[in-house]
DNA sequence: AGCGCAAAGTAAACCGGTTCAGTAAATCGG
DNA sequence: CCGATTTACTGAACCGGTTTACTTTGCGCT
């Protein structure tokens, strides 16, 4: 493989000069330019990205570090996030934690080694100090999604309050008073944030009579399934309505319900969360709050490489990008017999 | 930040000394290897990636280009290379191409640059003799999925043609003698040997009266919903089954289907291809060929790595993933009366 | 006492770029 | 025709590791 020097001694210049007039950091007579170009030509020579690297001490590379690549949420976001790399000539380090902290930790150190020059980070348990200390030291980095408490760095969610909110209110409207709300443990935000507004959508409805129950898992399809078997097991009081608050939740409550032979809407209302599954070829077709997840791949890059903070703010910057309600066929108002 | 030197000073001795000892080409009296790692300690030293992938010649990285990331089948692939990828200690670095071959062709350059050792190539257009070119001398490469004409490389793919022959066994079991086949764009192998596989599994069990009609075209959304336009506008002497051969396919044919009012399988059996989507919960969950997605992102990784072509061979490598057919409820003889 | 060998390192070249701080020659103004 | 400026370039240091080939010291053995 030709390098800079070989490609100096055929165009008879130095190699300061290649460089420079590669780089446009100089001008050049057409003949040297000319030289140059046609021992480049000759010698097929391709720049060599490490020493470039090097040398410039950046790495042109973002990383990107999610739970899991191979969910629609996921992937999407990854999507869009390359796109938006590759539009600023950047590479992508993908990587998958699979949720678990020693990964977490030890892809942090990426941007410490010079693999990468920043980070957009996706994490399902947000309240780690060791997590926290090492993202606060670990060099630019946004937090996207799922918050991760006692880091200042810049952080960009959809506005759950809002789903929760959009949610509540239409099974309100559609005359439902006794609820189920699946998903979220404890520690993550994005969980509380929905509960918290899906509970403001109901009673900003009806504000007596209400009962929301809970029951709080990872966003997998197996904790939905777990929990539709939870439901299907009462057999009398049972919410006439359930808010799944992601695809994969979803999914699994509607495979066993199916399975048991329920019937949605009719024996019982349900409103999904994310949308970037084909939840409208499903029988019956979802009624979902909807996250703007190309969006949010877009603007995490953004925030990474754009922002800079405010001097006089204290508080980290958090961003809220905004949900929709699509209505589909997966709601009705309860049957009045119990 | 600290570097090597740094860390041999403060424990009084070489860089060399240091390196070897951290690369372990080198057995330390317990004093000094202690001394080592406190000054490492106390410097919290990181060795810098860029400078040992330039000293090593190699980037510790592969590349991965597919058309899209976002899609079912491709973000599997991609989270099951990860997963080896990881295992390997290696970076993935991802590159969506959208299918446009400049940037297939740009992206193949990355290895020559030392942005990446080896690469995993999806396309889906297949016949062009610059790509082939470019793929033959840029490296090491495997071509998964969709074969490019005139490479040698190895190669691996699902068998298309077992994949189409389950499906029109199947289908022709249950009585269909007049189906159409949807997908596959003229250049690309893999919907020409799924076609050759649904004829010889049809013909293997109903030899005469067959018709089998065929619309070409991308394995996309809307190229499935138009396949079902147009398959709708036929007042009569319709198809009694349709074997669309992707999920995308299978989405779009499944929306048009469902807002036209058609039964399936009452009007019109169906078969799908590649069962990476929830297929199981659409309406009525989809019969389909499932490929093991995540096997070939595996294997991909291990022929790029661990395989050694033979020297006497002149063909190229070319590997072979089983298929197997998923029998749910969008297939049923079709009904006597025309 | 002296040879041979193992143990414990090390100096310096190298990977292939970028860039600072110049230099030599040509051109220009007066 | 001389000094100043511009043009066209360059030597060498630097980024931070790896590695080859070599040195020094100490010990056992005869």
């Amino acid at each position: 493989m030709a390098n800079l020097q070989d490609v100096a001694r055929l165009a008879n210049v130095s190699k300061t000069t290649v460089s420079r007039y590669l780089n446009g950091s100089l001008d050049l007579p057409k003949r040297t330019a000319d030289a140059i170009d046609t021992a480049i030509e000759e010698l097929n020579y391709v720049p060599n990205a490490q020493a470039r690297r090097l040398s410039l001490g950046r790495s042109e590379t973002i990383a990107l570090m999610v739970p899991d690549i191979s969910t629609p949420f996921f992937s999407t976001f990854v999507a869009s996030v390359e796109a938006e790399a590759d539009r600023r000539n950047l590479s992508l380090s993908l990587h998958a934690t699979l949720n678990r902290r020693e990964r977490e930790i030890s892809y942090l150190d990426h941007i410490r080694q010079g693999r990468a020059d920043g980070l957009i980070f996706i994490t399902n348990h947000a309240g780690d100090a060791t997590l926290s200390e090492k993202i606060n030291t670990a060099g630019p980095c946004v937090v996207v999604d799922e918050d991760v408490a006692a880091t200042h760095v810049p952080k960009l969610f959809c506005d759950n309050d809002a789903g929760g909110y959009l949610a509540g209110r239409h099974l309100a409207l559609n005359g439902h008073r006794h609820l189920l709300f699946v998903g979220g443990v404890d520690e993550m935000i994005s969980g509380e944030r929905r509960h918290k507004g899906f509970l403001r959508g109901l009673r900003e409805v009806a504000d007596t009579d209400l009962r929301v129950e809970r029951i709080s898992g990872p966003y997998t399809v197996e904790a939905g399934r777990e929990a539709a078997r939870k439901f299907i097991s009462r057999s009398d009081d049972r919410p006439t309505a359930i808010f799944a608050t992601s695809d994969e939740l979803l999914i699994g409550l509607y495979e066993v319900l199916g399975e048991t032979g329920m019937s949605v809407p009719r024996d019982v209302s349900v409103v999904g969360f994310d949308d970037v599954s084909p939840l409208h070829l499903f029988a019956p077709a979802v009624t979902a709050v909807r996250q703007p997840v190309r969006e949010l791949g877009k603007r995490a890059l953004e925030l990474l490489l754009d922002f800079k903070p405010d001097a006089d703010s204290t508080l980290p910057h958090e961003e809220l990008l905004p949900v929709t309600l699509i209505e589909r066929d997966s709601v009705a108002p309860p049957i009045r017999n119990a």
